[in-house]
DNA sequence: AGCACGCCGACT
DNA sequence: GTCGGCGTGCTC
């Protein structure tokens, strides 16, 4: 694919905005109805002469099924109908998907197992009313006149279920899908030729002397504020006729760019790329990814294209779109795009559609944002797994950067995929040709802590004391110390006193941790409790002892050694913050700097199970690195692994080249490809469902494991099966079967994950 | 025989 | 997703 330049794709753009692309005028066409199933394929309809010129693909059209209205998206031509067609009901102007994205969609879907119907929910206007119709020949009888906007529970209740199919199939009354309107506010303007005598009104003679300065027309609450005036002397200029007041939809929430020119280092590098094009990642230190961003973004506006970028969680992408707004030059407009906009997300996604906006800075809810002059998608912390959906949650399971890759092929326009420490899946892909990912020049950090590793073998302690010795000096000299602890509660886990028995939960047999202030036993897989002091099992000995550190203990710990308050921030809980010593998880901890990170249990990490260990762990201690102003202390029984000296020494390459062969070995992404398939429902459907048409169908060189139960939470029983093939195409085509099959049994249930992070 | 309920498949 | 057809099984 070559890569639009700006000038044509700004064409295209507004050829596809203004409804006039290449009109395609097919006589039938296939047609994605939106209902979120695997069950239903496109169906074929009929295009009538009257609605030719506005259907091609991409078309938004409300279409008969089974005699009721429905949503569906054009997918393309239906060459040779095999049966009697339908005819589509009309065409829903100003919402269609533009065609490459479209493209775009259809291979999220397949590769993700995820319904077409769902995928192109996300890439069209958000809020639809899927229920509003318009009285187009009304009989005599209806309360409503021709035009007449009514909602569908509205005519049901007037015509009934039958009398409202009937007025469907004769075209007496249409479903015409709407954006939600746009909320209006006051706005103030001056009057053509007005010439007010206000020389005894001084207060609304200022008024209007900064209305017109402000070019004459103002959202009223701002001129207020700006004028420091009150509303009556507002409303008194709009009685002697020199302002009208007039209700205005509300602007979406741009912002406007300040035009900060200061160019780095990254300059030379972004704008080789988005004149280049194709799929890169980059290398940055986490602390310059947005200078970075921003000088990719300055080459994509300054070709007059719009960039996406996506970052994983929306304080990120607040913090982000506040950082463009600076960068950019002057004349340009910033976004934010997220689930947490409310009522000015649909604006902010019409606004990008359009093409009004140069720079959207989204979640993973704009991973499918539709734009009109598409230049770059890049991505914040590629590495990031905010960036996928869980699945059976709102949004599709798949990385946004896999849905960025397929964007820019499709859209033609350039993918760059930020982060320190970017996953093997996305650097160690083989780099084939054009089509695959290439690196630009990464950059070392500038600062790099002082790293010391400490030996604990021959130690029963939780804390060494090299590390109460450092975190005693530094908080004596006035600095700072974050500890970083990623396991919730006092300990992960609890054994017996007298027979050494590990407690279990009794329901799905994971270990307990002791949460509560070492107090109760909590399963961290089904939530089930029970008090500290509940006798073991195994010997009824009510003693036991912790095992396995986890925050509260640190903390504790450490407060007694220091003999000093030290605080506590998780995700749920944050204490005594601005304490000198501070323990925390790496998420939060790492958020800001210190004069001395210390991670106390390495080890939890590094052998903490799952092919994906190796590759937390390093990005654990080198975000930590990052954070630690001058001292990087970590405690660990395996000093010598590969992961701690890569990472301590600030070597992504390294480790990238150690680790790559044991993925490769073990059959992971990116060398093979897997799926994680959750069936639930009664045994023997699931079993059968399997064995008789799960396995017998699956594609040359996929292989599928036997069932295995999924430890319960109340639901129905589930098992899980494993995909796997060493080719990408064929695990998804396998999934999306599984998919199928399980929309078509009825009592069972999927959900379907490809390329998981961990299986 | 007549009817209620639930499963299955069609719907373009 | 939604509806209707039809089978099973129960009641008058």
């Amino acid at each position: 694919m070559v890569r639009a330049t700006g000038q044509r794709a700004a064409a295209a753009a507004r050829g596809y905005v203004e409804g006039r692309y290449a009109n395609a005028g097919y006589a039938n066409v296939r047609v994605c109805l939106l209902i979120p199933t695997h069950a239903l394929p496109p169906l074929s309809y009929r295009v009538p002469a009257r609605l030719r010129r506005g259907v091609s693909a991409g078309s938004l059209v409300v279409a008969p099924l089974s005699g009721r209205s429905r949503l569906g998206v054009v997918l393309g031509e239906e060459p040779e109908p095999d049966r009697e067609l339908e005819d589509l009901y009309s065409v829903a102007e100003g919402l269609s998907v533009p065609p490459e994205l479209l493209e775009a969609c259809r291979w999220v879907g397949e590769s993700a197992a995820v319904s077409l119907p769902t995928v192109l929910r996300a890439a069209l206007p958000p809020g639809i009313d899927a229920g509003r119709f318009v009285v187009t020949r009304p009989v005599e009888g209806w309360p409503w006149a021709k035009g007449d906007a009514v909602s569908r529970a509205a005519l049901k209740r007037a015509l009934g279920p039958d009398g409202l199919k009937e007025a469907e199939e004769e075209g007496r009354v249409l479903l015409s899908p709407t954006i939600p309107p746009r909320k209006t506010v006051e706005w103030a303007v001056v009057r053509g030729a007005a010439e007010p005598d206000l020389r005894r009104a001084p207060r609304q003679r200022q008024l209007f002397e900064h209305l017109k300065e402000r070019g004459g027309a103002l959202p009223a609450a701002a001129l207020l504020e700006e004028a420091g005036a009150g509303r009556a002397v507002l409303r008194e200029l709009a009685r002697r006729g020199a302002v009208r007041l007039a209700r205005r939809p509300e602007p979406p929430p741009l912002l406007s760019t300040a035009g900060g020119s200061e160019k780095g280092s990254f300059e030379a590098d972004a704008s080789r790329a988005v004149g280049r094009g194709g799929a890169f990642v980059w290398r940055v230190p986490t602390k310059d990814e947005p200078e970075a961003i921003a000088a990719i973004a300055r080459a994509v506006v300054g070709e007059g294209d719009q960039a996406l970028i996506l970052a994983p969680e929306k304080a990120s992408v607040e913090r982000l779109a506040r950082h463009l707004r600076r960068a950019l030059p002057l004349g340009h407009t910033v976004a934010a795009y997220h689930s947490g906009l409310g009522r000015d997300r649909a604006a902010v996604f019409e606004a990008a559609r359009r093409g009004e906006v140069d720079v959207i800075v989204g979640t993973r809810a704009a991973a499918l944002l539709p734009l009109a002059r598409p230049g770059a998608f890049c991505l914040l912390d590629e590495h990031d797994e905010s960036h996928r959906a869980e699945p059976g949650y709102e949004g599709i399971p798949i990385h946004a950067r896999d849905v960025a890759i397929a964007r820019g092929r499709a859209e033609g326009a350039v993918v760059i995929c930020l982060s320190p420490t970017p996953s093997l899946r996305l650097f160690a892909a083989p780099r084939r040709g054009a089509s695959g990912v290439r690196e630009l020049p990464a950059r070392p950090a500038t600062e790099w802590p002082a790293v010391r590793i400490v030996d604990m073998r021959g130690s029963g302690a939780v804390l060494s004391s090299t590390l109460v010795d450092t975190c005693r000096r530094l908080v004596d000299g006035g600095g700072r110390a974050g500890v970083v602890v990623d396991r919730l509660g006092y300990a992960s886990a609890v054994s017996c006193n007298r027979c050494g028995a590990v407690r279990r939960c009794p329901e799905c047999d994971l270990p307990l941790a002791l949460h509560d202030r070492a107090r109760s036993l909590v399963c961290s897989g089904c939530g089930h409790r029970e008090a500290r002091d509940a006798p073991c099992p195994e010997c009824g000995s009510d003693r036991l002892s912790p095992a396995g550190i986890a925050v509260e203990r640190v903390r504790e710990e450490l407060s007694s050694a220091l003999g000093r308050p030290v605080g506590l921030v998780t995700a749920g809980r944050r204490e005594l913050e601005d304490a000198a010593v501070v323990v925390g998880t790496a998420r939060c901890v790492l958020q800001e700097t210190w004069d001395a990170v210390l991670v106390p249990d390495v080890d939890a990490a590094l052998h903490g199970g799952g092919i994906g260990a190796a590759e937390r762990s390093f990005r654990l201690v080198y975000r930590a690195a990052e954070s630690a102003r001058g001292v990087l202390l970590i405690q660990t029984r395996t000093p010598e692994h590969y992961v701690l000296g890569a990472a301590a020494s600030d070597d992504y390459e390294s480790f990238a080249a150690a680790e790559a062969p044991r993925l490769r070995a073990a059959g992971y992404p990116p060398f093979a490809h897997l799926a994680t398939v959750v069936l639930s429902g009664p045994r023997r459907t699931v079993f059968g469902a399997v064995e008789s048409r799960l396995r017998p169908g699956l594609g040359e060189g996929v292989e599928v494991s036997d069932p295995v139960p999924v430890a319960g939470t109340g639901g129905p029983a589930s098992w899980k099966v494993l995909l796997r093939s060493r080719d990408r195409r064929a695990v998804a085509r396998a999934a999306g079967r599984a998919a199928r099959l399980a929309a078509g049994t009825r009592g069972m249930e999927a959900r379907i994950l490809v390329d998981p992070e961990e299986v």
